[in-house]
RNA sequence: GGCCCCUUCGUCUAUCGGCUAGGACAUCUGGUUCUCAUCCAGGUAAGAGGAGUUCGACUCUCCUAGGGGCUGCCA
């Protein structure tokens, strides 16, 4: 059997961090690229931080990317017994030996050690790295079982990887010096040496690896921040991997066909929230219409009772709101206008077009010019506005009716706008701003 | 300190000895437009430094500098 196994073997905290899940997305990529297996490993040896809690919260953040995986979620702190079993066998083969030790802490304990080659160099052709090659003598003998009897990681991490049989260990390039060490592991177990790929890590502007620090460091902060899944995972895809060609936005099944860990780069990447988001921009045009209007409204209502629309209705504020949505969480301020006649104003812009000399009389003069359109559609309006312009440009006009009717300077179509509003909201929000803000 | 790894525009990157060094994000200019955004056109901007190999080096080799990782009874 040549079948491909890879695993995405985090440690559940509470928090899956941007690195890590690029690491799951690696190898889900390159399982699904192959036809071979993704599997989920879970080292939850730390008790203190491993609750359901936290790996519930891991479970989340990967369905959320679509990271399936295959078979059933392995624990590792099932398989202790297994890790104790094949630490005995090392000792009885003379491969680990035990030792008194004082630990950092001052704790004084017999701990198992792994005993390293003497001599010899320890070699292995990383799938991104290339050649990597250390003298064993460089490499120091290292604890494996602590003195209360508890696996330490690099024994855990091994004879789960021999018991998943897994074939291709994908992982952060923090571990290439353990990765030394487990390969004498492997072999003093007689275990096939599985291929290895050293990712690099993700850095700030500093050069230094990301953290929360430097900004949203976890998968869960960008779903709170209106962040497409989509978008993510195609951002983090790009930070050290591309197709060879000029595309940068794909689909998930491009991805799966192009996907090629060789073509994965040695160094670190800085993670550059513009980009990003730029790409989120990209990923909420291609939404389906009638998914951006299920999204807008769900949104929308987060601000109160939604009024009473048709799906046209609806529809044409979709349309109007799509190309100018970046994330979703801009969606409440961009419709707050239609759905609350609590208005917030904004400062800047109504003393900009509204505080001005003759504004209240043109404001009173277009109720009374609206208030005769028959037809009150977006082309109707326009043509008011147009005839009062004289070909001189709409701006004295528009903007102080934007403001008047919906607090603020920015947003979709004016006239769009107004339709959508409806006369009576418009002539009311009109009359209003005329009477109780102009000067 | 020791060991391992890395080095193309500000950022992510293309280039597998022929380069007027290409694309994207960001930025700037112009166009469209009622604002914002979209869209369109264009601009600025890069091979860390030094040797060598070669007809020719961003691409290969070596050295230097700079950066990162590891050096736990963490993972």
């Amino acid at each position: 059997m040549s079948e491909i196994r890879v695993r995405f073997a985090p440690s559940p905290t509470g928090k899956v961090h941007i690195g890590n899940i690029r690491a799951a997305i690696y190898n889900w990529l390159f399982a699904r690229h192959t036809g071979g297996k993704f599997l989920l490993r879970v080292e939850d040896t730390d008790l203190e931080r491993s609750t359901p809690e936290a790996i519930a919260v891991l479970f989340d953040c990967m369905k959320w990317l679509g990271l399936d995986w295959d078979e059933e979620v392995f624990y590792q702190t099932k398989n202790v017994k297994r890790h104790l079993e094949v630490v005995d066998r090392l000792l009885e083969s003379g491969h680990a030996y035990k030792v008194e030790k004082t630990s950092r802490d001052g704790k004084t304990g017999v701990v198992t050690m792994f005993r390293m080659p003497k001599e010899g160099v320890i070699e292995f052709d990383d799938i991104v790295k290339g050649h990597m090659a250390k003298k064993a003598e460089d490499i120091q003998d290292f604890a494996i079982v602590r003195s209360d009897g508890s696996p330490i990681f690099h024994i855990a991490n091994v004879v789960d990887d021999i018991d998943q049989r897994v074939t291709h260990i994908i992982r952060g390039d923090d571990h290439v010096e353990n990765t030394f060490k487990h390969i004498c592991i492997f072999r003093a177990l007689g275990a096939p040496v599985p291929k290895y790929g050293h990712l690099s890590m993700i850095v700030n502007q500093q050069g230094k690896p990301y953290s929360k620090r430097d900004g949203a460091a976890f998968v869960g902060e960008y779903r709170e921040q209106g962040y497409l899944p989509e978008a993510l995972f195609n951002y983090l895809l790009l930070l050290g991997w591309n197709p060879g060609d000029d595309r940068e936005v794909l689909s998930r099944e491009e991805m799966i066909k192009l996907f090629e860990l060789e073509k994965v780069h040695v160094t670190a990447a800085m993670f550059d929230p513009k980009k990003l988001a730029w790409m989120n921009g990209e990923y909420v045009k291609k939404i389906p219409r009638d998914e951006f209007v299920a999204e807008l409204k769900k949104r929308a209502a987060t601000l109160g009772p939604l009024p009473e629309h048709d799906d046209a209705w609806w529809g044409y504020l979709a349309d109007q709101l799509q190309i100018r949505t970046k994330f979703l969480n801009d969606i409440p301020s961009a419709v707050r206008c239609f759905v609350s006649d609590d208005l917030e104003f904004d400062p800047k812009a109504v003393e900009k077009r509204l505080k001005k000399p003759g504004v209240k009389e043109t404001l009173i003069d277009l109720v009374g010019r609206f208030s005769k359109v028959e037809d009150w559609s977006a082309p109707a309006l326009e043509a008011v506005v147009k005839e009062l312009s004289q070909g001189n440009g709409m701006g004295p006009w528009v903007h102080p009716i934007r403001v008047a009717v919906s607090g603020r300077g920015e947003g979709i179509g004016l006239f769009e706008m107004l339709q959508l509003l409806g006369r009576e909201k418009t002539l009311a929000r009109l009359s209003a701003a005329a009477e109780t803000i102009c000067a």
